[in-house]
RNA sequence: GGGGGAGUGUCCCGAGCGGCAAAGGGGGCGGACUGUAAAUCCGCUGGCGUACGCCUUCGUAGGUUCGAGUCCUACCUCCCCCA
């Protein structure tokens, strides 16, 4: 049993998959404040809840006591990470990368106190040290302890070599910058802890190396298991894309829903992982049987929406599901679009209707869900491809579109 | 540099004698059943159009053919072997 409380609530809420050397990390956190870090990679303009896990465990930290700090790593998507990829993807404009770090860093401030104290977090940009680099040196300082002997051994590379796979020098590459990453910010803060997915434990490894070569300074990696849903299922895809954090992708009424729809198999341990709620209190909701579980699955969606999007975002997103789905009443908080009031007394086609509501993505896509009878005008199915709706259409001032039971769309003129 | 193999429906895998909007999976979505769950069964899974229909797709660009994913040429990318 851990001594330090970090380990311990890390242990007891399944963020443990792997860690370098648990009894060292544990004494270094029972003595005082640790710094540790997680690198983010800026492909996207907003995380998604793949990443959810990462930021939970920045979290932990803090709340016990440390400081993390959150690595944007800007530099390194110049480059890629190939872990767990057959083939390098398309590379992203500079410009780009940047909009996506802006994007990116804004969901921090939820999950995280940047004040300044001890465990402030911090957030940091690779960049800052990467793009200055010049090769020459770069061999010549950190090239020199890399160890090629070490690093054909980690799985990733060895996999790659044993199954004869093609492994570029850039992908090895990789390798080196992510663990130069922490050497540095080791250097810069003391931080002494990588934490990551369980896909990050080579290069994370690579990096602890470097660090007791070039400084001396034993560092520590912990890696979060892989989560994946009870069906095997990777987290976070839906058919409309990945789960973004951000609101102006993914509202917070479509965030509650991602998480009320999760399989009764995977309550409990969403509930240890992404909330923050007491371990007893989700003894107790994971142990509730049959059709009580959508009470744990409720708590469960309400709680995680509270911590990106905040309570009160929370409170009116289970509102209206509330509504929705028990009552079977209206709410005024599903996602609305608006119409021109002209268009909609000239009438607008069900088909385009739909497709600009975001519900279907094509006039044909529209079509075959109409015929499959998967389109629902204010509760009503639509058979009819041809038909229009109008400002007769209004109910209490708005229009619901449905598409199957769960995705609803308010409809306004304005 | 030489030799061999491969790139298919923009989610993935994967069939494809010259007539193909292109087999089959997986995944996803919808329907039924349920508890906004899982499992199961059924349907859908290029764009436009009310419709006979039109348009765009098989790495890229040309060519041969009434007609090309399918044949030819060049190029690009990837993999393997040899140098």
């Amino acid at each position: 049993m851990p001594k330090s409380d970090f380990l311990r609530v890390f242990e007891e809420r399944g963020f443990i998959h792997q860690c370098s050397d648990l009894e060292g990390l544990d004494a270094l956190a029972a003595s005082g404040p640790v710094s540790g870090y997680i690198g983010f990679d800026c492909t996207a303009p907003s995380l998604h809840v793949g990443s959810l896990l990462q930021i939970m465990m920045l979290r932990w930290m803090q709340k016990t006591g440390h400081r993390p700090i959150a690595l944007m790593g800007s530099g390194t998507t110049r480059v890629g990470d190939p872990s767990g990829k057959d083939e390098s993807r398309k590379v992203l404009s500079e410009a780009d990368i940047e909009a996506n770090k802006n994007g990116i860093r804004t969901v921090f401030d939820r999950f995280l106190d940047f004040g300044s104290g001890p465990t402030g977090a911090l957030m940091v940009d690779n960049a800052d040290w990467l793009l200055g680099l010049n090769y020459i040196s770069f061999l010549r300082d950190v090239g020199r302890h890399v160890s090629v002997n070490q690093m054909i051994q980690r799985d990733s590379v060895r996999m790659r070599l044993e199954r004869e796979q093609h492994l570029s020098f850039l992908e090895f590459n990789y390798m080196v910058l992510q663990g130069y990453d922490f050497v540095e910010l080791a250097r810069r803060f003391g931080c002494r802890l990588q934490l990551g997915g369980s896909d990050q434990w080579g290069n994370i490894i690579s990096g602890i190396d470097l660090g007791r070569r070039m400084e001396n300074v034993e560092l520590f990696a912990l890696t979060s298991p892989l989560i994946t849903t009870a069906s095997g299922a990777k987290m976070g895809k839906t058919a409309a894309g990945a789960v973004w954090l951000n609101a102006d992708l993914v509202s917070p009424y479509e965030y509650w829903q991602f998480w009320r729809n999760t399989e009764d198999a995977d309550v409990g341990r969403f509930l240890r992982l992404f909330t923050d709620l007491p371990l007893d209190e989700i003894a107790r909701l994971e142990a509730l049987g049959g059709a009580e579980i959508n009470e744990a699955k409720k708590v469960l969606a309400t709680e995680a929406t509270a911590l990106l999007h905040g309570r009160a975002a929370a409170g009116e997103a289970s509102e209206a599901a509330r509504r929705t789905f028990e009552e079977g009443t209206r709410a005024d908080a599903l996602p609305t679009i608006t119409v021109a009031e002209a268009d909609l007394a000239a009438g607008i086609g069900v088909l385009g209707l739909f497709v600009q509501a975001g519900l279907m993505s094509s006039n044909g896509e529209a079509r075959r869900a109409i015929r499959g009878g998967g389109l629902r005008i204010n509760d009503t199915a639509v058979t009819d491809e041809k038909a229009v709706v109008s400002a007769v259409d209004l109910a209490e001032g708005a229009i619901k579109l449905s598409h199957g039971r769960k995705k609803h769309v308010l409809v306004r003129a304005g």
